[in-house]
DNA sequence: TATGAATGAGAGTTCATTCAT
DNA sequence: TATGAATGAACTCTCATTCAT
């Protein structure tokens, strides 16, 4: 039982990483058999066909990049202080998930797609939901002016981000030369406190 | 001799929305063909190969959203006003070049395509060579302080941008319903105001 | 060992319906397993292979086909009487068994198969030997000519009735709209006193 | 142009004796091509998919079997003479066409086909059309009886060859041992003098 | 220059069967 | 004895490309 639930995870993982790389496309069953080290006959055994992998990889990593209130609102900080937790936290999930996140924005693009992007759409709100909670005790404590919409806010909390991650190469030069920790470090370090401050600055 | 060029551009007009709306690699010269009601073997004829086509593509459109100085920098302007002008135009290029945009942004995701994003690059940085003056006569003038480098400031202008077309059907339900004219309204009248808004106060 | 037995004849019975439904090929171990309710590796478990288990459902389906003398030939009745109970008796077997002998047809037209016919022709020659009696009572009693031989016969019983299965939907127009059990009537009403007719004609 | 026809041609006449063999699941694409010395690619590349294959064999096929009343009734000739021209021409349809007629009656038997006999039992009906013609100036001639309806005595023309040729292999001990030839001469010279003999006694 | 015909390679999927337990 | 897991082989079909004219 877990032996075959290990074959499916491992499956899952590279196929991730492959449909990132290359596109859901262009990356046949046989380079994900390779990469899984197993028959190519099991992807359509486990799943039933690489459509449904797709989805069930999708559906799988949607539930992880979902946040939780309580890791985000305290009642000790005020809702400056939970604006930049829920941004450093959001931030946190796309860092920890790019493979994901690159799949998923190419799949967004596609119009023709089986996944509509429906399900993606419901974790969006999910989280737009906190972030709209800490807006509105940010109103209540006169720290927050109510101006554009929530979604609008979100656009220049996620955008940033997704920005820099397409132009990866571009951005390495101007960074570090070479490594994705460096990168990585990089957006923790100077990209997220300016997404905060540009955020606040939307909201005051 | 215009007859064929005429074809050509057709092809590539044609192609240029079946590889934004499909993909590349889910878009087939077949289809390619019989958008541009042409023989299949025409697209390797003119093109060499699917691949070249795509190159031709990108090459070409990357002149169309090169940016120019005179268009933006005006003498009796000051900073704030001319960075608003560049922000304006840059976005508009993005709108009136959605299918370009589309495109380019999933070849970006891609690792092993022959296109490297060389090309695109310079582009970018011509573009930002041209925001990179507008910054430094501000600080001059003492409206700015250089805080973040440039290159992270164009990422919070064409980032919040970026979000939305991928999530165009996300963002149609907050907009409006339906009509790809009032969803480019939508930006050029919220989102772009929140844009300059964001980026001045990065800048102060 | 009942028990086992119970799920070898089932295996049998739900195979000879898809293979006479839907031929032989065209039937998969799968939809077998399905159908019967079993696991897949069972097939080959039982039988050792598909091609066996059609050789099995053959074998013991012939059996059920052979007519016995005893039933047939009656002391006090002439050999017309005794030919009319022949192919009454012989027609009803094929309507007990149709989709076995949809299976054995189709089987027949097939060159290439393991079963090569041997086994039929001989439960077909038993039965052949019954009719050669009949006739050759018939023939010392005055009431037939031998002109054509026994198998010549034999084509003239069952080859309309074949016709008869094999174009069914064409003549269930002609006969009674829908039900197999109308079909089967209009066979013993109408079909079988006009073989009966047909064959004492030819040897007369 | 004649050279692709001349392809097509060869390709659905190697199909045609293939399928008949084999049957139709039971054969490849790669048996056709290998028969017909093609590339696999060139059954989709001309009929779409191995089933339009079929479909186009069987529809040409139709036109071919289908039987012409100026070659069988002439007005010097009395409705027996025209019967035993129309029993004969039949069935020298079916020797001309015994691969078709084979792959035919395969195909009669599985209901799942998307062949559904429709297009076949216009033929069916169209030469029934012909006997039908034939009977009734035999009655009006005093020659005839209209006893069994027109599709029970069609059934004892076809019937008797149909179970000749799927038990070819058992006819042949009988008949000749071996050739071809010889089958189709005592079909002629034995088979079908007692069918038209049969057909006429159920008519008086 | 232009194109219908043809091709080899590879795609995803399903097949009957065997393995390991 | 019984079965879920796994496999190699084969399936049909489509791909981008090239050939022949």
């Amino acid at each position: 039982m877990t032996h075959k639930e290990d074959k499916r995870e491992l499956i899952k993982d590279k196929s991730l990483i492959l449909f990132s790389e290359r596109g859901f496309e262009a990356t046949s069953i046989r380079q994900i058999a390779q990469a899984s080290n197993i028959n190519i006959a099991m992807i359509s055994y486990y799943f039933g066909s690489k459509e449904h992998l797709l989805e069930e990889i999708i559906k799988d990593k949607l539930g992880v990049i979902k946040l939780y209130e309580k890791d985000i609102i305290f009642n000790n900080n005020n809702s400056e202080q939970n604006l930049e937790i829920f941004i450093k936290n959001l931030i946190e999930k796309f860092i920890q998930n790019t493979a994901f996140y690159n799949l998923l924005h190419s799949e967004l693009v596609i119009k023709q797609r089986v996944f509509s992007g429906e399900t993606y759409y419901t974790v969006k709100q999910h989280n737009e939901a906190i972030l709209q909670k800490i807006i509105a005790s940010g109103i209540a404590e006169g720290l927050f002016r109510l101006t554009p919409t929530i979604s609008v806010i979100q656009a220049f909390i996620i955008g940033p981000y997704i920005n820099f991650i397409l132009n990866r190469r571009y951005y390495s030069n101007i960074a570090e030369p070479g490594t994705d920790d460096s990168f990585d470090r990089y957006i923790r370090d100077v990209l997220v406190p300016n997404i905060i401050k540009s955020t606040i600055s939307l909201l005051k």
